[in-house]
DNA sequence: CCACGATCCTGCTAGC
DNA sequence: TGCTAGCAGGATCGTG
């Protein structure tokens, strides 16, 4: 599932390869698909200038005073080929490059989303509207402490909710936690100055050493280029169930907290 | 404010 | 072997 890492890692690829190319065409299979949203045609004939990411949202800016709002969700893929490709089954926007690349949207589950609005509209979007904020950017050990105390929820809970604290999933959670040795159940008003400390940090080294190696392909993840990440190879916990902790030898548990699966070592984080 | 459940969707897996 | 029911999960929305 796309996270912080997985979307700054795309954006950073878009960065790369796609700023100054104009856009002549884009085509979506079913035009009725629930991804799309807003009048998808008007990308036509703009250039990209730049690409921005908040949270696990990314916008693409046109030249037009335009922006696209990409949403992965779980099963996107935002990806880029060299030539036309034959439209796959999840497919649901190909934008066709002045170049002859193509640029494809794809979600199997259809949960994400690509929306096109004017420029000046994307801080109005609900979902930036209500988003928290970002570690490794504006979100400091002081706001951390601050949310920490005004809740009595799950740390775990906390940390996945978008709108107090921005780009975290469930796996950079759950590596997270395990880091800095807390427990994922245990209420957020109740942690120490010092594990708020040491969580904070291990938020941060998480997400750093995410983008470092290119997100996590646990599963359906993918880059820009079509590749791997290679995080899933330094997962602590994290769809290690019944395996050793990598720390202790203890076996990892998996639990569901507030609906989610959640992995931690019982003999480390307690 | 918060917890909980439903919603969206389809590939995968456990179980028969 | 082959079928099916149930599960997973990011964000939103409704209910209590």
């Amino acid at each position: 599932m796309p996270e912080l890492p997985e979307v700054e890692t795309i954006r950073s690829q878009i960065e790369k390869h796609l700023l100054g190319v104009q856009i002549t065409e884009v085509k979506f299979p079913d035009r009725s698909s629930k991804v799309l949203h807003g009048n998808l045609e008007q990308v036509e004939g703009q250039k990209i200038t730049g690409v921005r990411r908040f949270g696990k949202l990314l916008i693409i800016d046109l030249s037009d005073s335009y922006s696209l709002a990409i949403h992965l969700k779980m099963t996107g893929r935002l990806m880029l080929f060299q030539r036309t490709e034959e439209i796959g089954a999840h497919t649901h926007v190909v934008f066709t490059l002045a170049d002859g690349r193509q640029l494809t949207f794809s979600d199997m589950r259809r949960f994400g989303y690509v929306e096109i609005l004017p420029t000046v509209q994307v801080s109005s979007l609900r979902f930036l509207q209500t988003l928290g904020k970002e570690p490794l950017k504006d979100l400091t050990l002081a706001d951390f402490k601050v949310l920490l105390k005004k809740t009595r929820r799950p740390i775990k809970t906390l940390l996945l909710d978008q709108r107090k604290i921005a780009g975290i999933g469930n796996i950079y959670a759950c590596e997270s936690l395990w880091m800095a040795k807390i427990p994922p159940q245990v209420s957020a008003i109740s942690l120490s100055p010092e594990q708020a400390k040491k969580l904070f940090i291990a938020i941060e080294d998480v997400l750093k050493e995410g983008i470092k190696r290119g997100g996590a392909s646990d599963n359906t993840y993918r880059n820009l280029m079509g590749g791997k990440g290679k995080y899933q190879d330094f997962f602590k916990v994290y769809m290690r169930a019944g395996k050793p902790c990598r720390r202790c030898g203890t076996l990892v548990k998996r639990i569901t907290l507030g609906g989610r699966g959640t992995f931690f070592c019982p003999e480390c984080q307690k």
